[in-house]
DNA sequence: GCGGATCAC
DNA sequence: CATGGTGATCCGC
């Protein structure tokens, strides 16, 4: 087995398993060497070693009495998690094999037998089979991939294509369960317990399909969860011509980690026994679970914790030196907890937008590029109808560090100006007061704090109690030992927007004027007069290079920025404020739909009335 | 409240 | 030629 870094191929994915890891991670290597991406990957492990060092000649100050109290401790938790265990529902865990190449494959059929990669030169999205037996995967820039695999063809992405495609699929899981939850385009949980029952009442005709597209050959599924599932795989297949894996168990965990078993075009059943259920488990490599990361793995394999099993026979160290959220997790992952109630997240909690460019310390193109991001992310909140109260500016510097600068203001907004202002200032702040600061390579621009604004509130409060009320009483039995349960009761609701935007009117007007009367001024007889836009006023320049230079320097020493709505709308997109000025009016009868999200809780939620009589810990 | 770190997709 | 974008969460201070 190879030793987890930074750099090596991901090998946890499907389609990888017989490769020679040893010569991939070798030229990976050897591709990446003198990059300051590879140095920025060093440094950041480094670091995770020495705070493992920390960590481990903690341990070494434990004594074994210690030790044996916190296993005590450990498997009284892990006897609490069992009498919580549910194994009453059967869930499912739909994953399209290899998406977006698969869309590729589909239109392009030549490109069924070549190895081929969907994403961008700068990174991969995904890669089909051939090319996962290069090394080939996700998250791979794309000239690495082609050091492996100089034959590779690469395809750009076209997410409106693969979203077709993905509602297609959604579509047909939501008629198993109307409560189905999405991950991504490509993934979705559905709990497949009512429609089992309903399912044997159903008549053959209704579980019957064409075997192919256009055949008059047929096909009947049986009321088995296997069946029902290869019922709806071959649905799937049909509609969108594109083969899916799936797993099925009682809890989504364990439905997520079947759905890898018999990837591709397959499906995998994990029968609810609680020993059928931890031999499956414990045998899994820590990084299977979704939440254990390359640092985590890093971490828990320095206590020499490969598996899941390893997670229990350490369980005692774990909860001595791990966060008690940790620990936790860890516990229920190693005793093949999971969660057992689909969550949707009832609003999103931050929009942002960010790009990397070529390294550059160019103050000008910087708060260019900014003022960009924050006209981008400012046009989804409103369009959205969101109000936010705090901004955050993220850059990467050339030798990939990343810096997050944010600010509450003090109050709820969605004007453009006081979030340009806010988040320029921000940045201004980084360029002259870090003289040391590196070039830069991205830019990002990010809200949060988030609220709807006042007319849609009813909705809503709707949406917040429906989801919260439903957690709380199912939680009320065993709130010892679940954590989470929320209640953030949001309910202070002003028509602040009104009173804001006439103030900084007033601002923006009397910028307005200095503008005009101090900048624009700039002789237009001249025989060199360019014409350009001050990056920072926007305004239109006419002059000379001095005299433009001099503006923008003005501009840029200015305390605040400030630039109208209006202008800036009607130089850069007269339509879409058309849109939006209709949206505004009339979208107090619009459910704020857009933004209410499919999301699930990791924490198992119910209890149940079955009982474990034998303990299970070997 | 803010900033760094980690993670998933 | 030289390693993404979006969003969430947790922790320490």
């Amino acid at each position: 087995m190879s030793r987890t870094t930074f750099l090596n191929v991901d090998d946890t994915k499907a389609g990888m398993e017989d490769l020679d890891k040893e010569k991939i991670n070798k030229l990976i290597q050897e591709a990446s060497k003198n990059s300051k991406f590879f140095k920025q990957q060093q440094r950041r492990e480094e670091e995770n070693r020495r705070r493992i060092e920390v960590k481990l000649s903690k341990i070494k100050s434990f004594s074994t009495f210690q030790i044996e109290q916190a296993e005590k401790s450990a498997d009284r938790y892990l006897n609490q998690l069992d009498k919580t265990r549910d194994l009453s529902r059967i869930f499912c865990h739909i994953d399209m094999d290899a998406f977006y190449a698969s869309v590729e494959m589909r239109e392009n059929p030549a490109l069924q037998h070549v190895p081929m990669a969907v994403g961008g030169e700068g990174m991969l999205s995904t890669s089909n089979y051939l090319a996962r037996q290069f090394g080939v995967r996700a998250a791979m820039p794309g000239f690495i991939a082609r050091h492996l695999c100089p034959n590779l063809v690469i395809v750009p992405c076209d997410f409106n294509k693969y979203r077709v495609d993905s509602s297609k699929v959604m579509k047909i899981i939501s008629e198993y369960d109307e409560n189905y939850g999405s991950c991504g385009l490509d993934e979705a949980f559905a709990d497949l317990t009512n429609h089992l029952q309903k399912r044997s009442t159903l008549s053959e005709e209704q579980r019957t399909f064409p075997k192919e597209e256009n055949s008059t050959e047929i096909i009947t599924f049986g009321i088995t969860a296997e069946e029902t599932v290869q019922e709806i795989r071959h649905r799937i297949y049909l509609a969108t011509r594109i083969t899916a894996s799936a797993g099925m168990a009682c809890n989504m965990r364990l439905a997520k980690l079947c759905s890898d078993i018999n990837k591709p075009n397959g499906q995998y059943q994990l029968e609810s026994n609680v020993n059928v259920i931890l031999n499956f488990i414990r045998n899994l490599p820590i990084r299977k679970i979704k939440g254990i990361g390359k640092v985590t793995a890093l971490h828990l394999e320095s206590l020499q914790i490969q598996t899941v099993n390893d997670i229990y026979l350490k369980r005692g160290i774990l909860k001595l030196i791990e966060y008690p959220s940790t620990f936790d997790f860890l516990m229920r992952v190693c005793n093949g907890c999971g969660s057992t109630t689909i969550e949707h997240d009832d609003l999103q909690k931050s929009i942002g937008h960010e790009t990397t460019f070529n390294g550059t310390s160019d103050s000008l193109q910087l708060i260019s590029l900014c003022r960009d991001l924050a006209k981008k992310t400012v046009d989804e909140l409103i369009s959205d109808r969101i109000l936010c109260k705090r901004v955050t500016l993220k850059i990467k510097t050339v030798n990939f560090e990343i810096l997050t600068r944010s600010k509450t203001l003090s109050s709820y907004t969605d004007s453009l100006n006081i979030i340009t202002d806010k988040v320029i200032t921000l940045l201004k702040h980084e360029l002259d007061q870090d003289l040391e600061l590196p070039a830069l390579r991205l830019m990002g621009v990010r809200v949060s704090d988030l609220k709807m604004k006042s007319s849609d509130l009813p909705i809503l409060q709707f949406f917040s109690k429906k989801s919260t009320t439903t957690t709380t009483t199912i939680n009320e039995n065993t709130h010892d030992i679940i954590e989470d349960i929320d209640d953030d009761d949001d309910d202070d609701d002003e028509g602040e927007e009104e009173n804001l935007n006439e103030e900084f009117l007033s601002i923006e007007n009397q910028y307005n004027e200095d503008c005009n009367s101090k900048l624009i001024h700039i002789d237009d007889e001249n025989s060199n007069t360019s014409t350009t836009t001050c990056p920072v006023c926007q305004k239109m320049l006419l002059g000379d290079n001095d005299k433009i230079n001099k503006h923008i320097d003005l501009c840029l020493n200015g305390e605040m920025i400030r630039t109208t709505i209006k202008e800036q709308d009607q130089q850069t997109s007269p339509q879409t404020n058309y849109n939006k000025r209709i949206n505004l009016t009339q979208s107090k009868v619009t459910p704020p739909a857009k933004r209410q999200k499919r999301k699930f809780n990791t924490t198992p939620q119910q209890t149940n009335g079955i009982d474990n009589y034998f303990s299970k810990h070997i």
